[in-house]
DNA sequence: GTTCACATGTAACAGGTTACATGATTGG
DNA sequence: CCAATCATGTAACCTGTTACATGTGAAC
């Protein structure tokens, strides 16, 4: 999913301006499968506006800088849609963390509870941020696609907690350990 | 996690070929978390073996083209170790298929069937690869990383058959459809 | 005879990120 | 006064993919 059909998909529900497209990209019914920065969201902007897709207007706010937001065109809908109707491309997961485990029995008891601990955080801090965006997006398709991310964080977070003792006693390195 | 650290990490189990090494990110015990291609695979070997880290030798085959066996050297190793001592970034997930979800209500019901059974297939396929690369390794290790893509593709898998119809009957736009 | 699996590699390109640059206003 | 939040943007860089280029031998 690239950064022009996130930003034409926020905008199909909310105008918005950058810096409130990587909130929600952050934060939103989006968080918890794709990814911007700035450098990225503010050229695509421009671009999409360029061609027409997009168009936006300033708005003065006082106590604040003022900012340019947003609003898709027909045009912009319909390029969206054209993309909606594409094929999809499988979903992509890359896990450092599970890399790391797969040298469980090479590294210390004290590096893989750290590992652990620090993944299981991170699920948990991802499942209350699912919480919360479901709180806020109450139409189906976002249900759904919020319902999927809090399933799998949760039986990701099930499934360390259960098996975490497969990584942190590691008998052929550690007799000792494991004994204790 | 970049090449370079899979070539390594990959290394440290066993001798392989470059051609090899993207086979198994694409079906060994690496194959759910991770993903490499050619044109990356191939310069970095040839960088890393320039750094020191790896060695090859010509293998020749008979009925096959003669290939370059890599092996990792101790230098690769304690740069494989240091990486896994990093503090890891958080796992990366990006799902086109969730982006496309949140639009179920805009979509036609065909469009979001053949969406829904397009998915379904790729997680049972994943299940299945994973579960063939299980009964190859038996290190503890590799054994949790597995798991993990197990438990998180069997939630994913019961999760949309149990919510699928949040997303095929739409009744605000096709109340006909979400009649029958 | 042509398609498949094996095998290695390059070059152009795409799609980002990171760091930098700027600046207003609020709250501690 | 300093940090944080709001707000926009650029330029250099990095990492990796895609497409191309090449070649062997086996199986059908």
């Amino acid at each position: 999913m690239n950064i022009r059909t996130l930003c034409l998909g926020i905008l199909f529900f909310d105008d918005v301006t950058g810096y409130e497209i990587k909130k929600l990209a952050a934060e939103g019914r989006f968080n918890h499968f794709i990814e911007a920065s700035y450098g990225s969201i503010y050229p695509t902007l421009n671009r999409l506006t360029d061609e027409g897709l997009l168009v936006w207007r300033e708005e003065t706010q006082d106590g604040k800088p003022s900012r340019k937001v947003y609003s898709i065109t027909d045009r912009g809908r319909d390029a969206l849609f054209a993309t909606l109707h594409e094929e999809t491309r499988p979903d992509i997961f890359k896990s450092e963390f599970l890399f790391v485990c797969l040298y469980s029995a090479y590294l210390e008891t004290d590096t893989l509870k750290k590992l652990v601990s620090t993944q299981v955080h991170r699920l948990r801090e991802g499942l209350e941020r699912l919480q919360s965006a479901a709180q806020q997006c109450s139409h189906p398709g976002s249900q759904f696609a919020i319902g999927y991310g809090v399933a799998l964080h949760k039986a990701a977070i099930d499934y360390v907690n259960e098996n975490k003792h497969l990584l942190e006693n590691s008998p052929e390195i550690w007799p000792d350990v494991a004994a204790q």
